[in-house]
DNA sequence: ACATTTCTTGACATCATGTCCAGTTGACAG
DNA sequence: CTGTCAACTGGACATGATGTCAAGAAATGT
């Protein structure tokens, strides 16, 4: 792979990332034309169009750092806090990969290497739910009628793309009270009462 | 409108639900041979797909008697019973409407039409949300950092179709459980703790 | 029996993805 | 300077779905 060839598919991930970023319906002319090749070339780098979608997931993960920040929640020193933590890191990341997303997302239902692509960045999420959900129950702070694994998937949906999509576009919450107040709902969510 | 016309139309709208039931994927030509017809004929009585998917779910909403079902939560003593009934009516209808639902939700994307009804129809959802919200308010029960619109986005988000898809079908909840935890999850959420 | 509506058949337009192929360009090696 | 290799271009084409159009067949009502 010469170093123009890496060029010219760093500038497809990012012409793609920008386009999808806009919100806008993205077609493989509209990234080829940003990225100013033409639609052939595309495929060349990207046999199709949910390997490059998937593609620019990974350069944005890369570009963001997402690795670490949804790391930085090991850091706490209780299970409530690694929630609030995680709840933070993740609550703020959608945002940024918003659009790549939302491509992913509409291509699931058509698409297996899409959804299974897809279901497996979610699978992440749900591991570091888990961890946060593990440390509660070490706390002995889990609800009593729920177990570990109903709790992570309690949390886990909480922090799915389509919530944060419903309480900020559509119902018109800020980045800041979506955090705050999903901080809160899942704690509710999964710790015993009176603590 | 002839009678004959009216019982295609009938047969058209009976495909559509049976086989979207399903959850395949579903295109004009199935549904045409499902009831029956050839394809061009489902253009007579419905311009486009979106057209027939909207018919599908008025048509689905009548033979399911919807609007009884929702309404019953209306005849509760308080406000958290009022929640309780609302979650259980609407929790329960979900997995009926849910093939449709999921073709509605897929166009969402693309088309425009399709966009306006399922955000109508899921606004009608957000209006019983609403009424629960108002009668745990007017009980002085309301989570004091909540104002009632506030209280009714979150408890509408909780009860989305995509979340009940996630619990149900992803994680394998039962509808039971689903049902049962949503009822607990909506309280916490938006009832002022220590009630 | 006649007229009108409904439905069928088949051809066609459109739009996006993806494939194929012949030819061009640019860099690098000998 | 020249030949070679890889990346890229341009154009044609296949596919699969939605949606349109027009001519005729069939059923229905009067």
């Amino acid at each position: 792979m010469s170093s123009q060839s890496k060029n010219t598919r760093t500038r497809i991930l990012d012409a793609a990332w920008k386009l999808l970023e806009s919100g806008a319906t993205v077609r493989m002319s509209d990234i080829a034309k940003q990225a100013g090749i033409s639609r052939q070339a595309l495929y060349l780098h990207f046999p199709t169009r949910a390997d490059l979608l998937i593609a620019t997931t990974r350069h944005l993960d890369e570009a963001k750092d997402i690795d670490d920040r949804l790391a930085a929640s090991r850091a706490a020193g209780s299970g409530r806090e690694r929630l609030a933590l995680f709840v933070e890191a993740w609550g703020n990341y959608i945002p940024e990969i918003h659009g790549v997303a939302r491509a992913l997302m509409a291509m699931q239902h058509s698409d297996d290497e899409a959804r299974n692509a897809w279901s497996g960045r979610m699978q992440a999420v749900r591991i570091g739910c888990e961890a946060a959900v593990a440390m509660i129950e070490a706390d002995g702070m889990l609800a009593p009628h729920l177990d570990r694994d109903t709790a992570t998937d309690l949390v886990w949906t909480l922090l799915s793309v389509p919530n944060w999509e419903q309480l900020r576009l559509t119902c018109g919450w800020s980045q800041v009270s979506y955090v705050t107040e999903m901080k809160r709902l899942t704690e509710r969510a999964v710790i015993a009462p009176g603590h």
